[in-house]
DNA sequence: CATGACAGACTGCTATCGCAGTTTGGCAGT
DNA sequence: ACTGCCAAACTGCGATAGCAGTCTGTCATG
């Protein structure tokens, strides 16, 4: 008997019908067909997913943890409503909290994880160079995603979830310029060389800028 | 009819047993009662709290997503281990929430804001006069949830409640040095002003690096 | 026509029950 | 003494039912 730690034999455990739930809500929240102000019913929703109303209003709940639905006692549930301001703070949420994943993942990276990261490098520039910006966006979202998994904190991993669905309705309202693009390669060539490295402040450092150059961008484009 | 716009008639539901559960259940985690590795039982927790299964498991599974329970399908839900390295992420998060905190509660500061922070200060300078530790820390306490009442964002506010809970942890783990409480008073003077002034970015870097202090010596305390 | 009240539908919240998969303790076989 | 196995107890998950409030539309009343 070998006494070498074995990697986790159990993997996760299947979604179940509330953590699909709750998918579904979100999903249907970013894209607008659940409008700012609409009746989250637990029982129409159940009806319409197919499921009871008990998955349904766990996923509520969440939803209501994350801000993006509210709860007035045995009245119902609504689609939170989402101004401009209150998009920019999601964003400037979401620089801090990616800062702090880069910084934690800088510390923690291990050979294996370094790998990952380069390989997720990797797809990002040729995804770039592409010019496919879904296959582009989506290779970005796997190297932010790699990073998470890295710095493997659960809380944090289920805030920047949180705050990443408002990222995504604010990238479906602007539009991004193509000198954007280039600059953002660049930026995650130095973030993830600093994860590598092991320097998490700078690592740190540099995420929160690239990230907030996003929040500023959007600040122009959403106030026009 | 006046056309002013009324402050929210309705007020806050009354807690859920949802509610109360997660509060015990977070509660007794941070005191210890519960013990990292501990099985939470939903059918036991629910006949120790004299409710059933049902607000248990939906005090769990926020337990959960904040990172402090951990769920393993159809063979039960645990109270997650807790290392230190894990516990100095928390304070991470904590101060850089705490920043953004007070920079949004910069930009959304009302009059009526501006007296109940000047108050929550004249508490926090008097229970350091007092010397009692008790008080001190619930005044602390306050005038952190005052800037967040301010920021007034769901998802940071139910964020920084998660982290809070880790916060706690550490600060029954280590002891505070005399020295830091004046320094204390001091740092949350300032922040206040700049918060008062409307200046974020102030606002932001004054308390992050307030709350950043108390990382640095958790940092050494808990490695000792 | 305006207004008030009241009945029914609807809401979220909680309790109870059953299912399928996991864990565990003790017994049989070596 | 040790190992393999199997049944009973236990687990989280989901469905269903009922409660106490809230909301709404209609109808009687001024």
């Amino acid at each position: 008997m070998t006494t070498t730690k074995l990697p986790p034999l159990l993997q996760d455990d299947p979604p179940t019908l509330a953590d699909r739930a709750y998918l579904s809500l979100r999903d249907a929240i970013i894209e607008g067909t659940l409008a700012p102000g609409m009746k989250l019913s637990e029982r129409g929703l159940a009806a319409m997913l197919g499921v009871s109303p008990q998955p349904v209003r766990e996923a509520l709940r969440r939803l209501e943890g994350e801000g993006m639905a509210e709860t007035r006692s045995r009245s119902g549930t609504y689609v939170a409503e989402l101004s401009v301001d209150r998009l920019l703070e999601m964003g400037r949420i979401r620089s801090a909290l990616e800062g702090v994943a880069a910084g934690i993942a800088a510390r923690r990276r291990t050979p294996v994880d370094i790998a990952a990261l380069r390989a997720r490098l990797t797809a990002v520039r040729s995804a770039t160079a592409s010019g496919d910006e879904r296959r582009l966006a989506a290779a970005n979202a796997q190297l932010h995603e790699t990073l998470h998994a890295i710095a493997g904190n659960a809380l944090l991993i289920r805030s920047l979830q949180a705050v990443n669905a408002y990222y995504h309705i604010s990238t479906r309202r602007i539009l991004v310029h193509k000198s954007e693009v280039s600059a953002s390669l660049a930026e995650h060539t130095a973030i993830v060389e600093a994860v590598i490295a092991g320097n998490a402040d700078e690592a740190e450092a540099l995420m929160r800028a690239h990230t907030g150059r996003s929040v500023d961008v959007a600040a122009v484009e959403l106030n026009r």
